[in-house]
DNA sequence: AATGAATGAGCCTTCATTCAT
DNA sequence: TATGAATGAAGGCTCATTCAT
């Protein structure tokens, strides 16, 4: 990797922490220049904005998930053991400290419409793992849903409103798991 | 009223919109004297900052459905009527223009900290007039849920993740209308 | 006169003796709003660009020359007369402090392609007064020219180079008379 | 030749182009990377300002038409013969693509006036070049001035001003040759 | 109450210039 | 010789904020 490649890393990462600490709008390119202990103009020879940078981010911030569910069905693991799997990240994600990189996302997609397929693109992606777990889950004959896709779209938008409020409400693990065990009522 | 509370109704009035249109970050003092056809000085008068209009904003808005839902269950309605009602009034703000609203209240709630009693406010309002309408149901003998509260913060999480990513997407109201019917399902 | 408008004439008036000194491209925001004695926020607010503060002094710095020269057609002054007023008017302009200006003219146009037309009208206007000085002396039989446009385009064109060469030549004021002296030899 | 020899040559030819494009003043090294297809190192290993870029071209461009001429008076040519070449050299040059270097030479004079050596030099060179045909055709019988050297310069004056505008005005070549016309009657 | 002129701070952006490789 | 990463200075531009009128 060259020197270049380098520092880009080094940007994209550190950039990300401060997104997720400031939100997308509140960022500038001197505060990502500090961060990341680069002059004006040596952040500059990288990215020209932002939202160039923010691009970056969500195009490094692919999430691997799909890949991993797959692998377990394949190698025949029950459905519910999988969506255990996939809540369980859900709720880390809610308690990690880079937290409100989430809501960042939902600010870059509602302040920058052209760019607005990074956002449609994660949530498509997100209702297909989930569809796909549920239709799994289906074959297996341990869920019972009338229609996946709605269903797992509901499981979508509910994780999005927790995870979007996240940062600006207190909210226990307790809590999430009883959420958690609410919505499995709601397959099984 | 005086001539002042014109002013600063029209102010109030004029900025919710650009708000809904522009998000909470993007809206500048500069802007909304644009929009009020107001100079400088005379949007000063009444208010000093973007926040203090957004507060103000916040405070004008507070939701009267509260007394509807318990005015109709004095009046004994059907307690899945009071629920329909509440879903039409949740799907409607979804298609309305002032829909990028929802999504500046988030970012406001995001980028003052200092303020965020009036999301959290929010939050618990919504959630305990769902719960008002849970329990009636139960009491009714419509509806039967596990735990009242826990459904209720499901709901409005679930509603939370649809208004607040509404903007960014297209959503067809066959898809809400499906949705709604499904939320039907899990407490009936 | 209003307050901003005794302000843009301040900018106009000072800024046109920069340009003077410095030419149109080396002139910055910055090195007007320390010249006219204001801060960069005021200046903006009357001007967004040296561009747009060049076009206001051009359109500010129309010469009346013609009206002069008309005036003394009409009251029957000697053609050679009026000529040598034309004359010792553009040999003054050669000796002026703001001397340098004519290049910066020059300049704007050479740099700013889409504002030609201030240059061309300036062109045009000079060439109509020579020539109407021209043909005023062949009605009188002050001169004896062939082709009055073409040769008032070539008397233009001799204090168009020596008027654009001077602030970076020394020119004696003897040479200059003898320039005259030659000029009017050619068309007497 | 070197290799150094080689790049500097391809700098001086590219960057001329590029000054004759944008004028002096619009030009910088990085713009002169970019056409000469070098990096910034390896433009600064060459030179280090646009004005040393500017020296040396001025410096490669030197006239020769100086020899032409005096080749021609040595070989008995008419005078007459030689003006007419030198003002058609002077016609396609204001025609040639070019055409804009000649009001870099002024501008470059303008900004830097530690440098204003070689402008003077190229216009004595100039006059002197007109003296010496002037002159010879005074000897042959050809020509009548009164005072050489002020019908040197004035004709050097009228193209000077001819070529420094020529760039921002539509110029005909009928129109050229109408002046070209013009000044023959005035010597002959 | 309201206007709009002015200030000054702060971010954006582009370069000239240097330097390790 | 040449590359391209990095620095830092300079200028552009926008705003929040104040103030005389």
């Amino acid at each position: 990797m060259g020197k270049g490649e380098k520092t880009k890393k080094i940007i994209i990462e550190t950039a990300q922490k401060l997104f997720a600490e400031k939100g997308y709008a509140a960022v500038t390119m001197k505060d990502i220049c500090e961060v990341c202990g680069l002059s004006r103009g040596g952040l500059y020879r990288h990215f020209s904005s932002t939202t160039s940078i923010f691009i970056a981010i969500l195009e490094n911030d692919i999430e691997i998930n799909s890949e991993i569910v797959s692998d377990a069905i394949k190698a025949g693991t029950p459905a519910i053991r999988i969506l255990d799997g996939y809540f369980s990240e859900e709720k880390a994600a809610l308690f990690r400290e880079d937290n409100g990189f989430y809501f960042a996302v939902h600010e870059f997609a509602f302040h920058v419409p052209e760019q607005r397929s990074y956002f449609e693109q994660r949530v498509s992606a997100a209702v297909n793992l989930v569809s796909m777990i549920l239709k799994y889950g289906m074959k297996t004959g341990e869920f019972r849903v009338l229609d996946v896709d709605d269903v797992a779209y509901h499981i979508l938008s509910f994780w999005d409103g927790l995870k979007t409020s996240s940062p600006m409400l207190t909210i226990t693990e307790e809590f999430v798991d009883r959420q958690i065990h609410l919505i499995k009522e709601l397959i099984i």
